[in-house]
DNA sequence: GACAGAATCTTTACATTGTTCAGATCAATC
DNA sequence: GATTGATCTGAACAATGTAAAGATTCTGTC
């Protein structure tokens, strides 16, 4: 077995994972510190050892949380397979429900992973997706496979970026608080497809 | 003056405006419900008469915001006068430029109005933009004109609306949350534009 | 104008929480 | 085997949400 370096094994990872489970549950608001120690049988002072304070840990817990979403989003990429235009269309289409679906299956923990608690550092470039984790590297995978394809036209996966993102995002989170229903999802995909040009016209 | 119905005046709304207030400062999670209280010299239990509990006074105070952010939307709308196409082309920029503004102005007033406080009930119709507050009723305007006028086409005007809601709600949250730079708004504008099909090839 | 009752607010109290700090326990090193 | 450092516990403190009971002020009726 791996080192012990605490009692009960591995602490900070412990934490982060029962705060994920708690967060999962009940909402990031209403986890308390010492819930999660007491999941572990350990004494609320001991995550302190690993964390400076609960803030840090639930941000920890987002980033956890984040992996988690990159994950599903490959999961999601890798289902279809193919090269042709169908599997490549079909590809920005499982991303996009994939982003949404997992908004609407873990709430809590894509309003963690997207909220006040895990602030991504941006970095020199004014949008670079790739900064955002697995997910915008599959959108700008995605978004090339359908130019390269002729699906859209060189200016349409240059504006494919922002829209996809921020819509994608906007209606995953309006969902998500109440704002808006489920329902408007195909009506969203296929405004994305009419925005990209993606009507067929190509072969 | 009016009436007194308590010896300050009308403490209900004391306390959303107090607590509107320090949610703006601070934050909503950071806002005590002793804390406003004691900013109206009043006890803490007094609030339990006009509200069950701490998350109905936010519940209420988030209300209070979204009238606010109505205001600024309508406010962006009237900036813009006339019917000609300039005019309602920039009626659309208008009203996509205040909601991210607001967003990036009062980032924990907007947090706290589209967040899980205020869940704002869906109406029968899988979406109705009319429901989700003044905003909505100002963007199916701006849409409305622009089609009228002949910039878009009718598909443009019917898939406009979960697009430009989305996206532009989409960004604004992804700025405010820090993942994705503010110098991307201008892009998401030319990609609306684009979306559209807003390319100048009508008159 | 006085009084009854309702509305409004205060006082007190309690459980829970985040956090700190001094000390106990354990692992591994010399 | 003693020392040292890491790891965890225990007790304690201040702040918070909330409940219950009592005090105060207003309102309307005789």
């Amino acid at each position: 077995m791996t080192k012990d370096p605490y009692h009960h094994g591995d602490l900070a990872a412990a934490l982060v994972g029962a705060a994920l489970e708690e967060v999962r549950q009940v909402g990031a608001e209403k986890v308390s510190l010492r819930g999660v120690a007491a999941t572990l049988k350990v004494s609320p002072s001991a995550a302190y050892h690993y964390f400076p304070d609960k803030d840090a840990l639930l941000g920890a817990t987002g980033g956890a949380v984040f992996e988690l979403f990159g994950q599903r989003m490959q999961e999601a990429f890798e289902s279809i397979s193919g090269d042709g235009r169908q599997a490549v269309e079909g590809r920005l289409s499982a991303l996009a429900m994939a982003y949404i679906n997992f908004a609407r299956d873990e709430p809590h923990l894509f309003r963690l992973a997207f909220g006040a608690y895990c602030v991504t550092p941006i970095g020199d470039k004014f949008m670079d997706l790739s900064e955002a984790g697995l997910a915008g590297t599959l959108l700008i995978r995605a978004l090339d496979d359908l130019q390269r394809l002729g699906v859209i036209a060189p200016e349409a996966r240059q504006h494919g970026e922002v829209l996809c993102w921020s819509a994608v995002h906007g209606m995953a989170t309006l969902i998500l608080e109440g704002h808006i229903s489920e329902l408007a999802v195909p009506a969203l995909l296929d405004a994305i497809r009419f925005a990209l040009a993606m009507d067929g016209k190509v072969a």
